[in-house]
DNA sequence: CATCGCCTGTATAACGTTATAGAGCCGTGC
DNA sequence: GCACGGCTCTATAACGTTATACAGGCGATG
């Protein structure tokens, strides 16, 4: 098909090995020689052909990152920017749709099935340390967002119960004191939900709040739909919540709905606050305060290391990084500011 | 590394291009033999090295999908559902973020540059016939989205001008009569959105409204913030129109929050459609009327007629095809109903 | 002047797969 | 009894690259 490197090699008169030395400067090569090289790939137009690149070195150049939702702004937005820093680095990033299913994130980590893939990215959801620690094959793994912990892989997320103890203090100075939170999950699943959870408890308790347990609503999924009936669902108490926080802006956004549906003013009787900053929420009328996590130095990160641990570098510092956040006060908590 | 055909063919007594014919069914097998392998296979778990099968079918299993914004909630969900749909075909399907930038149409579109991809699906916006035509290397091309006509290979949009009729249509039918276009775009780029203010202004005549250009807002590209930058400039003309249509989901959101920090009420004073039905719509206050293309079809679409010249099939019917929509209507021109 | 080591460059063997040519076996038809 | 064709299966040559071992030339060193 295209030109290879025999051809290369014929119109400059050297061999095979002296053009891969070229191409990769794995091998000094003499001046002459190289720009006698460099013009025939010029002119013949050479690009490696990578499939048997990377049959010879046995990587792909290729790299997964596993979300639970591709439609969920927060992880299109940390796409975006992986991707442009997997191609900045020269590998290529292929997005995976766990769909937040069990059997998927296993598939991902157990790594035999699909040999193409260098290394994963994962934000697991429905797999915990155990599952983890199974992984044998597959090549490295970096863990997002989520609170797997104790295991041999880095593992990158922002401080979740730290995060809920921001949002609930912003609530608590702003007045209210019925403090509802939108996301709680039975079981195992979904650790940082229980992470978000146990800081929005603590918070209450330093706020010296009763912790009541009607105002904690689950959720099966974390999409607007899911805040909506949650959002409903609290409403319907004879006490309605004064605030509501939700496990992320999606659901959050779901209760703002519901809120309007039902004829209450946001944030005079309810105010809300969600966790990504995803950009909808700047528009959503009320505008949405909430925990902003560092999404340009989560996506970057976990591909640097990703990248680092495939090419055996040696990677400093711990294995487990929480990246910066910061609340983002908007309408929706009545003290706009962005 | 991994288990071989080697490793297979020895555990089973035969030879390796027969553990090959069984793994690919490309030559027949006796029941027997096939038995063997199959038991070697699954009992060392076998999975064949996608680089050394590509190596040597000179096809990567790999193809992209180049959208102009990963971030826009339209290309995420089209995207979840062409990932699916790839791997159903055996293929893995990589994202690529033109960010609506020419250089980077250009270069996915020339192909040379990175052998590692089978084929390509292109949602193009700053590209023309020309450079579509200049296609050479890379394989297969299907577009989606735009208008670029005439060219010899396969097309999936809807029918931007008929979409735009509907729309305009709608607004008529609830009384406008100062309706806006927000969108329009200068020179030749963006094709569809040309068609859609052409589909703009053909049913404002069929409705015998005057056209007025002061009512067609350029923006520069395609988010909540050019929608709202756009509908403030319409806001401040001497009389504001009292309808407005937005070149997508994105633009109309951005009005709507345009209009709210104005003060003006939706859809009382001014009523709003999109296009795109993305899920975010749904969910706004008020909810968005849009038009809604037929998603699944795009996607399943474009990713089967790609995978289908890449394979080397015949495939019936017209390069062109355009994919159904139909207007939903929400909160933001008073008719609710989804 | 012989030896050593560095510097360039070459020849070649993998990497794991698939496609092609052909070998062995068996039953069929003359 | 023998040629023949149809089935299975095998041996092997690619695919394009990189890494290893090696060869030749040349200046420096003893």
């Amino acid at each position: 098909m295209g030109v290879n490197l025999k051809d290369i090699a014929q119109r400059a008169g050297v061999s095979l090995a002296t053009v891969s030395n070229v191409v990769n400067g794995y091998r000094p090569v003499g001046e002459r020689t190289r720009q006698r090289v460099q013009q025939a790939i010029d002119e013949l137009g050479y690009s490696p052909n990578l499939g048997a690149r990377h049959l010879r070195r046995g990587r792909t150049g290729l790299i997964a990152l596993a979300v639970p939702e591709l439609t969920n702004p927060y992880f299109a937005e940390l796409a975006e920017i992986a991707i442009a820093e997997a191609a900045a680095l020269g590998y290529t990033l292929v997005m995976e749709n766990t769909a937040a299913d069990r059997g998927a994130e296993l598939a991902l980590l157990d790594g035999s099935r699909r040999r193409i893939i260098d290394g994963l990215i994962l934000s697991p959801v429905r797999v915990g340390r155990k599952e983890v620690l199974a992984r044998t094959a597959g090549g490295p793994l970096v863990l997002i967002g989520e609170g797997v912990y104790d295991v041999p892989h880095d593992h990158i997320a922002i401080d979740n119960v730290a995060a809920s103890h921001a949002a609930i203090r912003h609530l608590v100075a702003i007045g209210r004191r019925r403090i509802a939170f939108i996301g709680a999950t039975p079981g195992g699943d979904r650790q940082s939900a229980h992470l978000r959870v146990r800081g929005y408890r603590e918070a209450l308790a330093a706020a010296g709040l009763p912790y009541r347990p009607r105002l904690v609503a689950r959720t099966d999924a974390f999409g607007r739909l899911d805040g909506r009936r949650a959002m409903r669902e609290l409403l319907a108490l004879g006490d309605p919540p004064d605030a509501v926080f939700g496990y992320n802006d999606l659901v959050a956004i779901g209760a703002l709905r519901a809120l309007a549906e039902a004829g209450h003013r946001v944030p005079e009787d309810v105010a809300v606050v969600g966790i990504d900053d995803i950009e909808e929420g700047r528009f959503s009328a009320p505008t949405l305060t909430t925990i902003a996590p560092d999404k340009r130095e989560i996506g970057r990160l976990a591909v640097r290391r990703l990248v680092a641990r495939i090419e055996g570098a040696e990677v400093a510092g711990p294995l487990t990084v929480q990246t910066p956040f910061r609340l983002v006060r908007r309408e929706s908590t009545g003290t706009p500011g962005d």
